[in-house]
DNA sequence: TATGAATGAGTCTTCATTCAT
DNA sequence: CATGAATGAAGACTCATTCAT
């Protein structure tokens, strides 16, 4: 790894989770030096502009709760228990576990759909993902015999998708963890009757 | 009605859409005055600063939302009509009936939960007065026999607004109606087993 | 005396001491609507404009300082107990019974003589004003017989103003009344050995 | 020294005169850049604001002053000559070779005495440090047997400078060098008798 | 005459970005 | 590759002044 990667991947890193809390148009450069202790010309001399930095901070943040996930869900092995790793994680430690600043797909999204683009297109995809990996879950799920074969497995995804990303946010604004951990509770319930 | 009354519910008619869309750090003044047509001067004369101005915003969309439920639901007359009437105002225009820029709540609480505590705290109130309003639904449905006496009302509403609120940060994202109609279809058949 | 001027020399009396305490470039119309609990508009229309009202308020701070130099001189019957009034007033009470904001000689003076000529002009006669009463009570004093006829006048007058003037400069920087006091014993001993 | 320290003196050495003549509140950002040549973007990397720039112009103007009295001091054996040096340098030059503006101290403190504490502070130091600077030179003549030992110095002391910022004050407004003159031969007169 | 809403040039300050060193 | 000084456009906000009512 060259020193310039090196900078690059501190750079990252570190402004990674002022984007993810302050959101792309909340974020200065001067947040950005402050927190790495790097000057402008620096960040500049490896990242084309703010633009370039936000969106490799996003894909940091996006990289850090997927492996949160990913590593969570090795540890089961039926498809149901990988399903519900996510009311687990959420619900313990009220998504603290989270990178700071809470989901960068619904922070990005809500921030970014109507004013930046490429971040949007980024966060979609990623949703897009997410969404996919819960229905090929849900088909291993079948294809095991865990679960019906006439599951619309989309609709699936997509639900709990959409509890997640309301839960999450619910827990964000009332900083009250009981409103989590219900949601959670219906999460699991659902996904235990599937 | 005065003068000052008229202007200042026309720069919030005209401006709540910009801040529901830009967000508040990304709404200028200058978007302000654009919208409007009136100068900077005008505007500080009206209001006490730009905060100002899109605390009222927020409340303007705030009560342009729910007076769109509140209508909707006035037309229902079982408990069960007025909770599934959520489903059919987000199915069947996927949220192109709510305020422009999608849900305020949602989008104050995502980016304002870090920086800009009033509006949080805004925020915060309505979702559980949203909340509170299921919660009301509900009982008055127990009360009446529609539903069973022994339902978790808390976790029952809050879970209604993660998928709502779920719906719709999808639905912005992806541009794609199929996702929340196929989650108002889950949000139906829940609604339905309770 | 007519409706337009009572209210003229109400906001004259109200607005005079910010005058004297912000001094013209700091003092704002939004200052003088305060004070006075009048609108712009009304300010406007009974002055030019802030230089007619700062005008104004210079004189009205003037006739409030002469007033009380004027009727305690009265009181005195010799000249040179004329001239040792001004130690006993700026003394006993350290300067609090001059106009608030203090001289307003020395506070135009000293912020417009470059930047605002019509008040510099303003000070400037009202000092020379000043300096010629001493010269003339001096003059009377020679007349009978209480002083020596060949006093320097003019000097013996504009060196007191000058330590009438630093001595108010120095109370009001220091917020130390021991310094005034000194001074005018010093200048009690110099009135005396005339 | 770097470049910025550079930059830093000369945009002190620049607007130091005209914070000394338009004072704080009357000097805008345009005048610093207009006199300065420099952008407003350049000025803030240097100072932290308005206030930091008028700190360290009035600092400078001090510095001006003090050294223009320390080194025509020097040039003097007696205690007595020190203390006449300053009637010299304000009578010849009738203040010509005080800072542009005048004395710094004079202008901070009345302009500031309500309006800016920390440009009043360091007002009220300068004064205080000018009258131990007179009590100093009284107190090292009585020691060398040039004045009597029962002096009030430092009645002495604050009475020279009343007479002179009264001088300053009025040779400013009256624009007429025959006041000054002659208060300076009272001054000279008042010493000479110590 | 008094009101108060509107103006637009002005205020101070921060922004993302560049470039010589 | 990093620095840090400079840019100038844009940021939020205040100013003295005007004018229809």
């Amino acid at each position: 790894m060259s020193k310039a990667d090196k900078t690059k991947g501190y750079i990252i890193e570190k402004t990674a989770s002022i984007f993810n809390t302050k959101g792309y148009a909340g974020t200065s450069l001067n947040d950005l030096t402050e927190v790495t202790g790097l000057t402008k010309g620096s960040i500049y001399g490896n990242f084309k502009n703010k633009d370039d930095v936000a969106v490799e901070a996003f894909k940091y943040n996006l990289q850090l709760m997927n492996q949160l996930f990913t590593s969570e869900k090795a540890k089961e092995e039926s498809c149901r228990g990988k399903l519900l790793i996510y009311t687990k994680i959420l619900c313990d430690s009220s998504g603290s576990k989270l990178p700071i600043g809470g989901c960068p797909i619904l922070n990005t999204a809500v921030e970014s759909d109507d004013t930046h683009p490429v971040l949007k297109e980024l966060a979609k995809k990623a949703l897009l993902n997410w969404k996919n990996d819960f229905v090929g879950i849900l088909n291993a799920g079948i294809q095991a015999g865990e679960f019906s074969s006439d599951l619309n497995t989309e609709q699936i995804a997509i639900t709990i998708l959409a509890l997640i990303e309301g839960a999450i946010m619910i827990n964000k604004l009332t900083d009250n963890n009981n409103h989590i951990r219900l949601i959670m509770q219906s999460l699991r319930d659902y996904i235990n009757q599937i």
